[in-house]
RNA sequence: AGCGGGGUGGAGCAGUGGCAGCUCGUGAGGCUCAUAACCUCAAGGUCGUAGGUUCGAAUCCUACCCCCGCCA
């Protein structure tokens, strides 16, 4: 089944930081979950380019525009490598094709009579990129960006939003369109319900850094209706329509559900099928800022960890759709404990067992023991799936640890070390159990865990396919007869 | 001011009507295969305050207090 996911593609405004880590990387597990469930899956990313910010912000360095973006740009697209995130395009809002299938969708819209000229009167932030209401602001200030908005009249070209109120309640309502969670869409519904839709002005004459209108080369187009449209020319490509899942955290909300399935339904195309709103962090408990100083680096923290360990944590510590207070302390403690202690130290204790005691050789048993609870694991993978259906990660994650400790406990409860001097046979059983849970956790963390779910694999003398998932969830697929491969701690305790 | 999030054992959190849970930390014990790791047991909470609804509320309603966010 096609499956096609988005991030927002993020603004070169600035460097990537933990917020845009968090959105691609659960992207980039979703994209593997979907591909061992044997989904077409595609995923898609990039960087937002224009408008007067960017603009700005280059001629302060004394650069071309595009040539500030191609800097900011190529910093995200070589993250995103490093932490080895699966992205089919990485777009940008200057590619050739973007800016046709913006053209031509404007010009749709134009046709389809969505389109009018007006004046446009307003107050502009030019850190928001958009139009301020008086209402929004404060002691006459942008509340987000503390300046004063500069007074703007001009012509202008304005999209229809005012028609669209009804049907847009109506989608979200009925899922059409699928808010998440659910306080996300309860939000958008209030927005919706609670005024009348303004329509909104989508050219601005006096932004040269943009794509210009199609029927009227004096404008450019409002840098959000051209950044919105980057998921449609990614999809057009390849025949996508309409998304299955746009990522995002909260700021961009009411883009998505309200401009953007507005403009889609006015050109005759399907809403994006769901959305999908995670939180924020906090950095030790204040808010991540530059003038604070204590913005996360992305790339500081793949000098201190490996990326798995960060990817990893990154969903188990804190609720997706929730916001989360990151720390290094809470981030060396997951590593110390969860890491090294619980799932390194039980991969390591049964290696060693099993080198020790059988040479290094798995036997498969043709007895059972019963006490051996085998549904732990038929449940770990039913909460493992529907975690990631319902992209409530951390449960599953969860489940897998539920799991880590019970092999731990399978252990003490059966002593290996004991069975070794006085039943072989059972030791055999007891062992086999053990590296065939290992080999399930490794399937499990895939998404997670890329790395270490193919290390996982190798000493345990398998090869890791990433895709095919059917056999893999199987009990007893380790053979007779299969050599493992001892080696260092996966995950070194630290100091 | 507005909008939004939150106030649950020492710390960090989960839990939206039915005996209050998890992780870390603490105390005691067990084990010795393992990364001083693992396993077991225990102590520790009148779930921000005050009212209300209900057979029953951390969970619903009302008022209030406090913290945080609104350049991703």
């Amino acid at each position: 089944m096609k499956y096609f996911i988005t991030t927002p593609i993020y603004y070169v405004n600035d460097a990537p930081h933990i917020g845009h880590l968090y959105t691609t990387l659960a992207g980039d597990i979703l994209v593997r979950y979907h591909k061992l469930i044997g989904d077409d899956v595609y995923l898609l990313t990039g960087t937002d380019e224009h408008g007067a910010k960017i603009a700005e912000v280059a001629e302060k360095k004394g650069i071309e525009p595009k040539e500030f973006a191609d800097q900011i740009s190529a910093q995200f697209k070589s993250l995103w490598a490093k932490y080895d995130v699966k992205f089919d395009r990485f777009i940008r809002t200057t590619d050739a094709d973007h800016e046709i299938t913006v053209a031509e969708f404007l010009t749709k819209l134009k046709e389809k009579d969505f389109i009018y000229k007006g004046e446009y009167k307003g107050l502009y932030c030019r850190g928001c990129e958009s139009y301020k209401k008086q209402s929004e602001l404060v002691d006459g200030k942008c509340p987000d960006h503390n300046r004063v908005p500069e007074e703007l009249s001009e012509p202008a070209y304005f999209f229809k939003l005012s028609q669209f109120k009804s049907q847009l309640i109506e989608l979200i309502k009925c899922n059409a369109l699928l808010i998440q969670p659910e306080i996300r869409k309860n939000e958008v519904l209030s927005f919706l319900q609670g005024q009348e839709l303004e329509d909104v002005a989508i050219s601005r004459q006096n932004v040269a850094w943009g794509i210009p209108l199609p029927w009227d080369n004096k404008h450019t187009i409002y840098v959000w209706v051209d950044a919105l449209i980057n998921y449609y020319t990614a999809a057009k490509e390849k025949n996508l329509w309409p998304a299955d899942l746009h990522l995002m955290a909260k700021d961009i909300l009411r883009f998505h559900c309200v401009i953007w399935p507005a403009m889609l339904i006015a050109i005759g195309e399907k809403p994006p099928k769901s959305v999908f709103v995670h939180g924020y962090f906090t950095i030790d408990g204040q808010k991540m800022s530059k003038s604070l100083g204590n913005v996360v680096d992305p790339d500081k923290l793949l000098e201190q960890y490996p990326r798995d360990v960060i990817r990893v944590f990154l969903f188990k510590a804190f609720p997706f759709g929730s916001d989360g207070d990151f720390s290094f302390d809470l981030l060396k403690e997951f590593y110390n404990g969860q890491l090294a202690n619980e799932l390194g130290n039980l991969v390591q204790r049964v290696l060693t067992m099993v080198k020790n005691y059988q040479n290094g050789v798995i036997t498969k048993p043709k007895d059972i023991d019963p006490t051996f609870e085998i549904d732990k694991v038929s449940e770990t993978w039913s909460l493992w799936k529907s975690s990631l259906d319902n992209l409530q990660f951390e449960l599953g994650l969860k489940a897998i640890w539920a799991l880590i400790k019970y092999a731990n406990q399978y252990i003490d409860d059966n002593k290996p070390w004991g069975l070794a001097k006085s039943d072989s046979e059972k030791l055999a059983i007891v062992l086999y159990n053990l590296t065939e849970v290992i080999r399930h956790l490794s399937i499990l963390l895939l998404p997670y865990m890329p790395d270490t779910a193919s290390e996982i694999s190798n000493r345990l003398g398998i090869k890791l396919q990433e895709d095919l998932l059917v056999d893999k969830q199987n009990w007893g697929v380790l053979k007779d007869g299969t050599k493992i491969e001892l080696s260092e701690a996966l995950f070194p305790r630290r100091g």
